[in-house]
DNA sequence: TTGTAGGCGTTATCAC
DNA sequence: GTGATAACGCCTACAA
């Protein structure tokens, strides 16, 4: 009494076609054990299957195998244009090898990463690519034991699970410079949340390299978003304003948060790039069709993907591979956003205006909170 | 001998545990059998299986029940900004129901988006949402032959297929009601590929609502787009100017397409919205933030998926549904990029000048192209 | 209310 | 080189 059965084929009908047992079917389809197969039989095998449309059924195959080419894709919210391309990158790759993605998002709420993760497992997947995990998340080391892990963009302190993050060091330390060049030394920062690696890294680098570059600040000026979205990047622009502290430019942690502040400024009447530069990081789309276009950091999204596709598969098929921690390099790229602060003022501007932001001897802006 | 066997416990290890059998655990566990089963024994059940941390193994009960709880979810590139709020209102809606989503891209080749499908198949998907459809698609129509299939953003001419539209034409009719009422009667349009229904119901609806508005078109003035990105959008507004018929607005069938016209026109010193009016459609993320903010169509992106998904679990799980095709409603963002034709030009702009694009009498720009 | 048995489609390990 | 057989873990008539 068949119950299922799609009306789709099984070995058993190639087999009923060609006049073989199933078992020699499995071997004539697979791989790894055809060698053993007489060439005509293959062939027979070969049209048979044709013949028939046959598709090996996946979850046979996997409850025999325990394999599912199978990969658990975990994102905060797939929705922020950072993890596209990444996940693109991903898929692709996978794609490559015959495997498959599932994708979960958790909207950065570590209990969801949990929850997804516990929804992916019993789908017998083979592998774990997490782009949501938080700096040190002991959680994430607890629910992705026994199962290949690489954190993609993101990391967490735990050196077991391979990741593919982005040199986001090298990046502040590129932006500081540029800012540097263009007679920038009153640096302030919008960091990012510092639960999160790539925040936490940025802001680090911030602080580092302005010391390197002895820029002018004797303590950091900076404020921090609770997440790397536009919103934030207002509100912690307007902190800026009201801390009071005098900046000519700042560096934001990432694009979206630069493109708040660009936002929050203007309606305060500081015009960015005019009044302040501004930077940003990960050059999203659009990026580069805002006004003004964005300095930022471009940074390889889709090949991080990529590599963390390539791990993973590479630590499922080959036994014990040792954890991977590749870094990808970045880049900077100049727009309209930044602009000198020792040359002459463009032409066209009509106020030219070289003093700080928040500078005493120049209060070109009310701010409304002190009223 | 066991080869597989993660360590993952079984059905069988608790009823062990239990000190009962293997079937009383599969029907204690299971919603739809456990009436049958002493509320002592589903307790002592539920505590084992707790303890044990068992999660079922969804190759086995897929195998057996051929159902996966997975559906394909196929979109031309998740990097486009459209797609990402789709593919999270299937995911939400999926994962409410205890289903999972599989993604494949196929960047808008018809060839790939088969081989998507035909690599979800042997997966026993139980459903396929395909954001992905060419309009009047056989071949859509072929290969998810005998599953449930729901397209979504887009539709085939299949009615076969349920789908998940918005309501393109009420968009257009209140982009160019709008644009008339700002005075603009010479409006251009900016179309998207016709191989796509919404390319083509943008585009139909601007030819209808052009004459049932009156506009002094007396043919359709439009360029065609053959992707929906900037380039293209660049590429048609080119094709505007070399054309060399008058017009003061363009009404772009996506937001990607009317930055790219932003761009390109702005090349030629032709200024958005002061010298030509530009609209978008889709009211994708950022679209506020750009300058000039573009005015547009809002589109409820997660809602689509979100119908979609809900759309598919029904079809899955209640035999014999009947098609659907839900159309959802749109409304106008009116923001800076379109301005009227009639009211006295802003004070803050240097050279007003309300005459058409292309019209001899005044020719501000000087065609590269005729040169 | 619970136990028994058989099978879903594939693969691995035998034996021939 | 090919066939037979026994799992993999779960589900479901049917029997008790």
């Amino acid at each position: 009494m068949r119950k299922t059965r799609n009306g789709r084929p099984t070995m058993k009908d190639i087999a009923r076609d060609v006049g073989v047992h199933v078992s020699t079917i499995s071997r004539a389809l697979n791989p790894k054990s055809n060698h053993a197969v007489s060439s005509e039989l293959m062939d027979k095998i070969k049209r048979a299957s044709a013949r028939r449309d046959y598709r090996p059924n996946a979850a046979a195959a996997m409850l025999r195998t325990n394999r599912s080419r199978t990969i658990g894709v975990v994102v905060p919210d797939i929705t922020d244009p950072v993890f596209p391309p990444i996940i693109r990158g991903i898929e692709d790759a996978l794609a490559h090898h015959g495997y498959v993605a599932i994708l979960a998002n958790t909207d950065g709420d570590a209990r969801r990463q949990t929850l997804a993760v516990e929804a992916l497992r019993p789908r017998g997947i083979d592998g774990l690519i997490l782009a949501s995990v938080m700096r040190d998340d002991a959680e994430a080391t607890r629910i992705a034991a026994g199962i290949p892990t690489v954190t993609v963009s993101r990391s967490t302190g735990d050196p077991q699970f391979s990741s593919v993050v982005h040199d986001e060091d090298d990046g502040f330390r590129r932006i500081l410079t540029h800012l540097a060049s263009l007679g920038h030394r009153a640096i302030a920062s919008i960091a990012g949340p510092q639960t999160i690696s790539t925040g936490y890294n940025r802001y680090s680098s911030y602080v580092r390299h302005s010391e390197l570059l002895g820029l002018g600040q004797d303590r950091p000026l900076a404020s921090f978003a609770r997440a790397f979205n536009e919103m934030e990047g207002e509100r912690c622009a307007e902190e800026l304003l009201v801390a009071g502290r005098p900046f000519t430019a700042v560096a934001c942690a990432n694009d979206r948060l630069a493109v708040g502040a660009i936002t929050a400024f203007r309606r305060h009447g500081i015009h960015c790039p005019h009044d302040v530069s501004i930077t940003g990081f990960n050059d999203m789309p659009l990026a580069d069709r805002l006004s003004p276009a964005l300095t930022t950091v471009s940074v390889q999204h889709y090949q991080a993907g990529l590599q963390a596709a390539e791990r993973i598969i590479d630590m499922i098929e080959n036994a014990n591979v040792t954890p991977t921690h590749i870094v990808l390099p970045v880049g900077l790229i100049v727009r309209t956003s930044t602009r000198s602060l020792t040359r002459a003022p463009d032409k066209e501007a009509g106020h030219a205006d070289t003093s700080p932001i928040n500078d005493n001897k120049n209060s070109r802006h009310k701010r409304e909170e002190e009223l």
